[in-house]
DNA sequence: CGATCTACCTGATGGC
DNA sequence: TGCCATCAGGTAGATC
């Protein structure tokens, strides 16, 4: 479910209300969020005492930094929610992680399909234990390039574009939702190759990667009908609202009024315009 | 090496 | 009302 947007809005929550808290206590439900750990107490004792001193994203997966000096690292999958809440508050099915501050309620990881996970490594060894992260792309967040560099990104594969937007050894952070989102925004079509656009094509395509990530944060991400996605305080996004293809099958394009088309590719669901993305 | 599919899970939804 | 099939933001691993 979260892509770039919806884990950089809780990244820049967690670093205003989880950063500087100390954990008293871990309680962990089940050995699949933490399958990296041998036991469950390897991992809780990692965690218990320390304070979280520094939150940073790299891709879809959050970093907290504990006083300890390890990392504790948490990709959300497809359904993982990450909600703070007072002690007493009523425990919600599929909390697999729940810490409790030494004051100021708990933080807890809900995630219905186990998907996710997290795991507490050194910072030295988090590239052998992570290759995924060692091979991360670049961050079109953080950090922004030329549309040159971009361009060169492009064209040195053979591929279709939305193959290339979500891969996360590229680019880091745009999934499913995103890359409709960006290719309608450069009026590129999902399925053209990348070695076929012209250079207006691509200053468009990198444009439409800044501009939709950018809005999609400045709007707290998406939730879809399904209300899977929520933010620290279990409130949705609001950028579903400003969508222009995603989840819009047969609604009129607000370009062009044509009907948006669904079809598939990769054996999952992308929205387009066939008028406005050629 | 790269491209394509399937598995991993639970829950919501729609057709019959 | 119930049963069954299908689909869902992600990624890894198998298979060609």
């Amino acid at each position: 479910m979260p892509e770039l947007p919806e884990v950089e809005t809780l990244r820049r929550e967690l670093d205003k209300e989880v950063v500087g808290k100390r954990v008293k206590t871990v309680e962990v439900t089940g050995m699949k969020t933490i399958h990296r750990h041998t036991n469950r107490k390897s991992f809780i004792e990692k965690v218990e005492g320390q304070k979280f001193t520094a939150v940073e994203r790299r891709g879809k997966y959050l970093v907290l930094t504990l006083d300890s000096g390890e990392l504790l690292v948490i990709h959300l999958g497809m359904s993982g929610q990450l909600l703070r809440a007072a002690n007493k508050d009523p425990m919600p099915k599929h909390a697999h992680v729940v810490m409790t501050f030494t004051q100021h309620g708990q933080l807890r990881y809900v995630d219905p399909r186990k998907f996710g996970e997290m795991f507490v490594t050194a910072p030295d060894e988090l590239t052998n234990e992570v290759p995924e992260l060692a091979e991360l792309g670049v961050d079109p967040v953080e950090e922004p390039m030329s549309w040159t560099t971009f361009g060169e990104m492009l064209v040195s594969r053979k591929m279709k574009l939305k193959a290339f937007l979500m891969d996360q050894k590229i680019i880091a952070g745009i999934g499913n939702i995103y890359s409709d989102e960006i290719l309608f925004a450069a009026g590129l079509r999902y399925d053209r190759m990348t070695d076929s656009l012209s250079s207006q094509e691509i200053r468009r395509l990198y444009r439409g990667v800044v501009e939709t990530l950018h809005d999609a944060i400045k709007y707290g991400g998406s939730t879809l009908g399904d209300g899977q996605y929520v933010d620290l305080h279990g409130e949705p996004g609001e950028y579903q609202e400003h969508h222009q293809v995603y989840d819009r099958e047969k609604l009129a394009c607000r370009r062009c009024r044509v009907p948006i088309v669904k079809a598939k590719f990769q054996s999952r669901s992308t929205y387009f315009c066939e008028q406005c993305q050629v």
